[in-house]
DNA sequence: AACAATGTTTGATCTAGGTCAATAAACGGA
DNA sequence: TCCGTTTATTGACCTAGATCAAACATTGTT
């Protein structure tokens, strides 16, 4: 456990995730200045917490390995998942915006992450313009995603929702050269039911349904995608598209 | 119309709303310094667009005077309103993840908006490390909001969402020194209620009830708050607390 | 192997809010 | 002022998904 700093591979320059992550678009003496304040951690076990709702903000955060769930907790003491986060993901945004995190990280199974102190980085965006268009980008994409959930538990109905979903993480798994068809869920009926505003029931009899309709094939939390277009046609098609061609 | 640059007051330091919108916390001389890259708009009238969805980004823009609604609009062609924005009030973030606006941008009534051209502001930011920090705040609390609005829509009953706009609204008044219990809503029933994830019929029925439990006063669009506390109440409260004391 | 603890599936029932429909009030032009 | 258009209210009915409940796997523990 002391050790792991003599692992291989431990700078971003050599992480297989780094043309995901942060260092996106950054040359490489550039990739090295960054490499300079970001600390490695050590795994992170099934449920260890990375920080607390409340926790003062010093860091951002980026998945090295393993699968993040982020939550808030509202007044009345209701969890809303607000995100799971994947190899090569960043996580921790949500205290930025003031000192202190609003969300809750937690591993959904062994990980590990790679801290990244918020005020070396800004100071380090002055030297690098790269990287702070890098980190201004980053939080845009923040907030389109936000909005794009803000959209999907407005507006659509619950296999929209799933559908969605397994098609994200789906996109997001071939982005890591994975595979886009089968992948196992990181996360449980429950998790998925309160990301997308659905209870766990529901989330079930969804992946039961498109089982029957031989769009999915379910063994537990593994997932194959049988049929990729019916899924993609089942998110966007089934309504009234605005105005466009009609026969006669 | 072209004389409008004439008119006193059209700096951020002689504006009102500066020590709401970008501003704040910037010293004087820094204010002079982004004084000099925004420009102050004309009037616009109710329904125009400030920008469309697919637009190019360039700007970010913040509200002088009046109301702009922003929305997304989907792969399905569904509108989903995103956001209310008054006076002091920064929108266009919605660009920056990508190189065009991911929403929409329309006057709710006549308005005037100043627009700050985002590379500029990105390079003026490099100079001023204070104002680095208030645009990753600003944008932190955009994402933090998302967060908030996500959670409203996943979780929250109908009355709770429109009591949520009511408090948030009338809180957004008390900060630019209105009546925080009777103001106007810019927005129709149906703005209301796309962005509340509730039909228009729900929203007008919701006024209903809480005009006939004396919480509101509702002519039309005039909003009186009669009862602040029993809104309050309502957001927070009717549920399980996460077990705390129990006397006995 | 027996066990609790946890997570998943499936069924039966209920309800908040959606949908459809009919007025009614307010607004904006000529 | 009158008329067409838009916006808001109210009622009757319906449905997607929640809730309640039971059975069943799965995992880890002793």
């Amino acid at each position: 456990m002391s050790n792991c700093l003599t692992l291989p591979g431990l700078t971003c320059s050599d992480c297989r995730m780094s043309p995901l992550c942060l260092p996106l678009s950054l040359h490489a003496d550039e990739i090295g200045q960054l490499d300079a304040i970001v600390s490695r951690g050590r795994p992170i076990h099934k449920d260890d917490y990375v920080y607390h709702s409340g926790n003062p903000f010093h860091s951002i955060f980026a998945v090295r390995s393993g699968a993040i769930k982020t939550y808030a907790v509202d007044s009345d003491g209701h969890e809303q998942v607000t995100g799971f986060h994947l190899p090569g993901e960043i996580f921790g945004i949500d205290g930025i915006g003031q000192e202190s995190h609003r969300n809750t990280a937690v591993a959904l199974e062994t990980s590990s992450v790679c801290e990244i102190p918020f005020n070396r980085l800004s100071e380090l965006s002055i030297a690098l313009p790269t990287l702070q268009k890098r980190l201004f980008a980053l939080m845009g994409m923040e907030v389109n995603e936000n909005q794009e959930l803000i959209t999907l538990l407005s507006k659509k109905s619950a296999e929209e929702r799933v559908a969605t979903l397994l098609l994200n993480l789906s996109a997001r798994n071939h982005a890591r050269k994975l595979s886009s068809i089968a992948f196992r869920l990181p996360m449980s009926r429950s998790d998925i039911g309160n990301y997308l505003g659905l209870t766990l029931e529901t989330v079930s009899r969804v992946f039961s349904r498109f089982q029957k309709t031989k769009l999915l094939s379910v063994d537990k939390k593994e997932i194959e995608i049988l049929d990729m277009e019916g899924l993609r046609s089942l998110i966007s098609g089934h309504d009234t598209p605005p105005c466009s061609e009609k026969a006669g």
